[in-house]
DNA sequence: CAGAATCCTATCCGATACTG
DNA sequence: CAGTATCGGATAGGATTCTG
């Protein structure tokens, strides 16, 4: 072959799905922005286990899926914000739906279930 | 420490859910185990790219996530059945909501969307 | 504040070959 | 038929350090 037009894309729907939010702290960074906007700094708060490394390489990947907006403030010290895109507000039904199969799971095998998510029916307020 | 109790286990429910399918050919698997019991070669044949390493390795974990049931023939040659349990069963309406979104999305990024699943709303007979 | 850069390791996953 | 066994490349993700 002469050249590489696209390294063989997925475009399976459920394979698609997991795709987008299969990454590591991606379900955990959509739910946090469930009806607000957060800083970079104000989502590390909510995910201490993210590096910032993690963090960053997940908002982008979020980002170029369309899935959540970056906005850059020209100001110093710099200033950056994350929201949910309209895209990104439409998978959050699903995210509850995994949220209530994972949890009526644990439960169906004897297991607590317990996690920083556990406000996902009620989303968390700016404090 | 003195031992190893357990290697951090994640009660998170969405993780769990993603733990749980989120396996290559997962998904697949449970989708052509709808409504049907599939033998290994079966499976394999539907799912060509699958190496047998491959298939083996998810339909174990699969099985030991009590997701599906493995059913041994003592016969030569060996017959060994696969098929949902009532827990595997429970999570086909998730695979569904799922598929519905990612094609959505797909379709809202401009992307055709197609794979051997398309059968997911009328599940695959028998032949 | 919001990251970038580097290094490193675990595991995922494919290819290939072999077996009761 | 239904797997195992072994090898090796790719990649996900963590720890640490540095910067405009």
């Amino acid at each position: 072959m002469e050249h590489i037009t696209k390294p063989n894309p997925c475009y399976c729907p459920v394979e698609t799905t997991l795709e987008l939010i299969g990454g590591k702290y991606k379900s955990l960074i959509l739910w946090h922005l469930v009806n607000q906007t957060l800083r970079f700094s104000e989502l590390k708060r909510r995910i201490p286990a993210a590096t910032p490394k993690m963090l960053t390489q997940q908002l982008r990947e979020l980002e170029a899926s369309e899935l959540i907006h970056r906005e850059v403030y020209p100001v110093v010290p710099p200033k950056v914000e994350y929201s949910l895109t309209k895209l990104g507000e439409s998978i959050i039904p699903l995210l509850r739906s995994m949220y209530d199969w994972g949890d009526y799971y644990l439960e169906q095998r004897g297991l607590e279930s317990s996690c920083s998510m556990h406000g996902l029916h009620t989303p968390d307020k700016k404090s």
